[in-house]
RNA sequence: GGGCGUGUAGCUCAACGGUAGAGCAGUGGCCUUUUAAGCCAUUGGUUGGGGGUUCGAAUCCCUCCACGCUCACCA
């Protein structure tokens, strides 16, 4: 059983056994509520305009939790916010009587919730407040939320006064976090609107949204070590999805022109302000088109995301100001990786002597790393944190990218783009290889490019490639990772600020 | 996993070898139009855990834990 661990916790116990003696339920189960606190104000403001000088009474009934309190002697004064807003209760003690107001004085508390009925008036410093007549507590707070005070300034500017800010204990107790600090309620109000607003896009270009399995027997279409679990009656071990594409596929084989998903992906890797265990993942994928196709869509889909949630086109990340209006940049990777560090990797073939070239310019990489790899480490590292405005990064080695066409004429390269923003990459797109023979080779080369136990080996996928044997239209399909969009669209530069509950180590008790 | 840093009252922070403090919140008092209300009084801490050095440790050392930054890893 709970007991209190601080002065403030023992307080309020107290008053709930108070309360509790005087017969005061401290958690009824019946509410009343006839307004918002917003539609409250704006009825009052109504009333108001229409009759400046004697508004029709208003009586309301509001509910909300006490952020603000002011006892006054025999007045009392406090702001109660909802999900829509604040405001202010103004009670005395001729208008609740005796006995409700020593309740107010004596047991309430800064974060218990109560039912307030009265009349909307304006106090002499002119805020528009209820003047209460009945007041009813809904829910005892026994744990006291952090206190911030705030001032609204003349030019309507607001100074806030103390704070909740610590990392680690926002992200745990991320209720007390959303409860406490509106900026924290807004991202995960835009990261809300950026997902239907993905959603409202796709369905209107025609794609049908689908579900596929999270569960997998065979984990594939990324390179990504999994998460394992297993059942128990089907004596099966299954793997937490690393992707949707081979899935989402299946489905162009089944006649569907345009399908997506938006859903959580698992990869058992590092965390980092970019990287959760599970996170969120869009993929669309559309028949008769190819990844310039993808392109036009992609530029067009996040610029259309961006003004529904931020109301223009023009967003501000991390000091920097970005234009999302197409058309974005399109560079090919050799062009930019030359353009950023000098090396035309077209003129070391092989993983030796780009190793070396590497080298030479100073920079770091891995000696055992296959030619595929070290150009994606030239990406990652060069040219990745100097894409700030839009770009499409395209044309990619073919051996880093298993489920792509080759460009016609360049047996070396494939038809795949990466999209950054921000320094970001934020999706990966690829004209997808419909060739069931090819894709099987590829499926095998990349068996023997990574060893036997490496888990990050794309392991074969037999039944994907009996769907393809059946024929898949010519299809573009493209990923974007939705943290990360909902992370720029927020000028937040922490994944975990963007997810509500993200992973944290179990603390040791 | 490596390096650097942080951890003090419910919250935000001081004190950096010599009795652990402030503001807010809390408690008691005054005030029937306040709004960061004010005024008076006051409670609250094994200074993240454990060990060591020292006459004396929040402070120095070791170790463990958590978080942050960074490197490695990572489509």
């Amino acid at each position: 059983m709970w007991q209190p661990t601080n002065t403030p916790e023992q307080d309020r116990a107290r008053k709930l056994s108070e309360l509790q003696e005087r017969g005061v339920q401290p958690y009824p189960n019946r509410v009343t509520r006839t307004h918002t606190a917003r539609e409250a104000v704006s009825a009052f403001e109504a009333a108001e305009a229409a009759n400046p000088d004697a508004p029709a009474p208003l009586t309301v009934t509001v509910c909300g939790r006490i952020v603000r309190q002011n006892l006054k002697g025999k007045a009392f004064f406090a702001h109660i916010e909802d999900g829509t807003g604040r405001v202010q209760l103004f009670v005395r003690i001729d208008g609740v009587g005796e006995e409700t107001f020593e309740m107010i004085r004596r047991h309430l508390d800064l974060g218990d919730f109560v039912q307030a009925r009265g009349t909307m008036m304006r106090t002499r410093t002119g805020e528009v407040s209820v003047l209460v007549d009945e007041l009813v507590l809904l829910a005892k707070a026994l744990s006291p939320l952090p206190v911030i005070k705030e001032r609204v300034a003349d030019d309507g500017s607001v100074e806030r006064y103390g704070a909740f800010n610590d990392v680690e204990e926002r992200y745990r107790q991320r209720y007390a976090d959303l409860a406490v600090n509106p900026d924290s309620r807004e991202v995960f109000r835009k990261r809300a609107q950026t997902v239907s607003a993905l959603r409202r896009f796709l369905d209107g270009e025609g794609s049908l949204e689908v579900e596929t399995p999270i569960l997998q027997p065979i984990y594939g279409g990324a390179a990504a070590r999994p998460f394992i679990t297993h059942h128990n009656q089907l004596h099966q071990d299954l793997y937490l999805r690393i992707s949707f594409e081979l899935y989402l596929k299946r489905l162009l084989v089944g006649m569907y022109d345009a399908v997506y998903e938006i859903g959580r992906d698992f990869r058992n890797e590092g965390v980092s302000f970019k990287h959760n265990p599970e996170f969120t993942q869009l993929e669309f994928y559309q028949a008769y088109t190819d990844y310039h196709g993808m392109m036009d869509l992609t530029e067009r889909m996040i610029a259309c995301v961006a003004e529904q949630v931020t109301g223009g086109t023009t967003i501000s990340f991390e000091g920097h100001t970005i234009n999302l209006a197409p058309p974005w940049r399109r560079i090919t990777l050799r062009e930019a990786i030359r353009g950023q560090t000098g090396i035309d990797y077209a003129d070391h073939p092989d993983a030796k002597s780009l190793f070396g070239a590497m080298k030479a310019a100073g920079l770091a990489a891995s000696p055992t790393a296959t030619w595929g790899k070290l150009v994606d480490t030239l990406l990652g590292d060069a040219v990745e944190p100097s894409l700030i405005q839009p770009t499409f990064i395209l044309d990619y080695p073919r051996d880093i990218s298993p489920f792509a066409k080759t460009v016609p004429g360049d047996p070396t390269h494939v038809e795949r783009f990466e999209v950054f923003v921000g320094g970001m990459e934020m999706g990966n797109a690829f004209t997808e290889l419909n060739d069931p023979l090819d894709q099987e080779a590829r499926f095998l080369e990349m068996s023997h490019l990574y060893a036997a136990e490496d888990e990050e080996a794309t392991p074969v996928d037999g039944d994907y490639l009996r769907a393809m044997r059946y024929g898949m239209p010519p299809c573009g399909g493209c990923g974007v990772g939705v943290d990360r969009l909902v992370m720029l669209l927020t000028d937040r530069s922490a994944i975990r600020e963007v997810l509500l509950f993200p992973h944290l180590r179990e603390r040791q008790a």
